[in-house]
DNA sequence: TAGGCTTTGGTAAACGTTTTCCCAATTCGT
DNA sequence: ACGAATTGGGAAAACGTTTACCAAAGCCTA
């Protein structure tokens, strides 16, 4: 390349990072030749001498799951807007999956991490990531012990206002089904029983021991309403289980929401599309991956700067899955 | 890391590498003091060096859709059983943003590409990719112009199939809704109307300017059944569009499938899930990421190996959005 | 006009591996 | 017991960049 261009390769290089001033008659040779050869500067080479890769390793628990994917989409298109490849990797919260990912992208070089982890198995991952110095921002977890970037959502007052609208719609026998508890702030739940305990209500939790796909929660519905003295409201801890019990309810002959509520929670695009369009506690999910990308740009210019925590608030929106207690 | 273990350089290669025998004492003596300083070989020297970086890119259009979430984490598991790390892509079928990509993962050294093209824009940029000798394996499209694997899906088997059950139900008049054609192969479409004609049925195709999320489906559904003369019966040539056309029935006070016959196209797992369950020409979304793995490990193996293209066949689910026509 | 500063280009070291080449030591066959 | 073959190890080149340093030339100022 350099030779195509009758220059030395220091030229080529200034050329191309423009950092110093290169008399236009070389940088136009050059230009033409990259031109000609249809050249791409090599990344990898760049990566080693730079000692830096631009790319940054997004650990996301299950990349085919609605709340996910938009999530993961959304990190990688502000990510993309900063010149950073996002590195997608789907751990499907197996400890060890999410530890070769993590071993891999640490060998890779990424510059930085955004990760979601499960709750078992991750913290050994991420001690190692920040032995290494290396800048991670956290979504939806803390790590007590592990002093990280983190964004934060309203777990808690989104499980207590999703539970304590169903309160105010006058139901006193309120089902709530949560995945399993490793893949799902324990937050949210509380909030839940506390809003339920505090108006003296019936609850009926249910934790599941799968992931927080539509079968789970029909499955986990199913049972849940075939029961003698079944709820009149149901409080889905996730909008794909929430799926699952109206699901499940249609295949009862329950009509929604007329002989059960249902709310769900994260607002996937779905949300406003099944039928009835659901009542759900909304998660910002734009907004946490641009707050996480934001923190990470953050960290990794001042690499000396005190982690940081963001703290995102949850809405409920009310559409058309839930209504007044009918008994 | 050499000096660690007191050792040269050449030997923790080939203990790493296992390329080339060791004598055991050497051997552990390297491979505790790797143990010791926590050791990562740097994947940007090996890749410079090896140019190989066991990375491949994966360009997928709409990241956030059911079906392409799904097909990109197919896609990624089955990468990652063969120790290849897929890089996703999510380009939005915006023809510049596609280049950005290709560029990026050009000058990223991947060893390969799996690409899922939009119509639009999408030939220059995978000549360019062609152009350099890198294995690509093409999903769901073909261009004349270049010789290059893919994998394909009888998309027009599947739209006559998807039409002709209709037909078989006695409708006579059927509306037929289709994401943008950049967006959508044609063979799709061109099945269905060829069913369609053939059985002498009234036809009334939509096709849709935007993407084929829900809220587009939609849109075309609700502008479709509220004309007179409604249709009895509606072909979504992708289950995302027909999520959107249940929700318009629904608005509109129409019964499926008593009122309106739906059926969708992708077999997404949310087809099974909606209310009612829909009929679907089911694409083997696993099966399809599979075969498009496998092929490129062939190319990979085998740099000389002609393209490959493997087809794979769509196949009618029926469930219960579709019955016979009341009319 | 000589000395110093600025500008522009080239040279070479460095990044962390893999790989090739070569040497020394050992084993083997005769 | 001697040469040949085999084995295990190190030294150094190579990969394609960036960048510190150097040299030459042009320009300014005293």
């Amino acid at each position: 390349m350099a030779a195509e261009a009758q220059v030395s390769i220091a030229t080529v290089s200034r050329v191309i990072n423009g950092n110093r001033r290169v008399s236009p008659d070389l940088r136009s040779r050059v230009l033409s030749a990259m031109d000609r050869l249809g050249y791409q500067p090599n990344a990898i080479a760049q990566g080693l001498r730079r000692s830096a890769t631009r790319s940054v390793g997004v650990l996301i628990p299950r990349i085919h799951e609605p709340f996910f994917s938009t999530l993961a989409f959304a990190i990688e298109r502000t990510l993309f807007a900063s010149d950073y490849r996002g590195l997608l990797c789907s751990t499907e919260e197996q400890p060890d999956k999410e530890r070769a990912y993590v071993d891999m992208l640490l060998t890779q070089q990424v510059d930085a991490f955004i990760y979601f982890p499960s709750i078992a198995g991750s913290q050994a991952n991420l001690r190692r990531i920040v032995e290494r110095g290396i800048p991670v921002v956290l979504i939806e977890r803390s790590f007590a012990e592990l002093e990280v970037s983190r964004v934060l959502i309203s777990n808690f007052q989104g499980g207590y206002d999703g539970a304590q609208h169903l309160i105010a719609l006058g139901h006193t026998h309120i089902g709530v089904i949560c995945a399993n508890l490793a893949s799902m702030p324990v937050e949210r739940l509380s909030g839940a029983q506390q809003a339920l305990t505090e108006a003296g209500v019936d609850a009926e939790v249910r934790i599941m021991s799968r992931g927080s796909d539509f079968e789970a929660g029909y499955e986990a519905a199913l049972d849940m309403l075939q029961r003698p003295g079944r709820p009149t409201a149901v409080f889905a801890l996730a909008d794909s289980i929430a799926v699952g019990v109206l699901h499940a309810a249609a295949y009862l002959d329950l009509r929604v929401p007329e002989d059960l509520s249902v709310v769900g929670f994260d607002n996937i695009s779905l949300a406003a599309f099944v039928i009835p369009p659901l009542t759900t506690v909304a998660q910002p999910i734009y907004a946490i991956g641009e707050a996480a990308v934001r923190i990470l740009l953050h960290q990794l210019q001042d690499p000396g700067a005190a982690p940081e925590t963001v703290m995102l608030n949850t809405e409920l929106v009310v559409r058309q899955s839930t209504a007044p207690c009918a008994r």
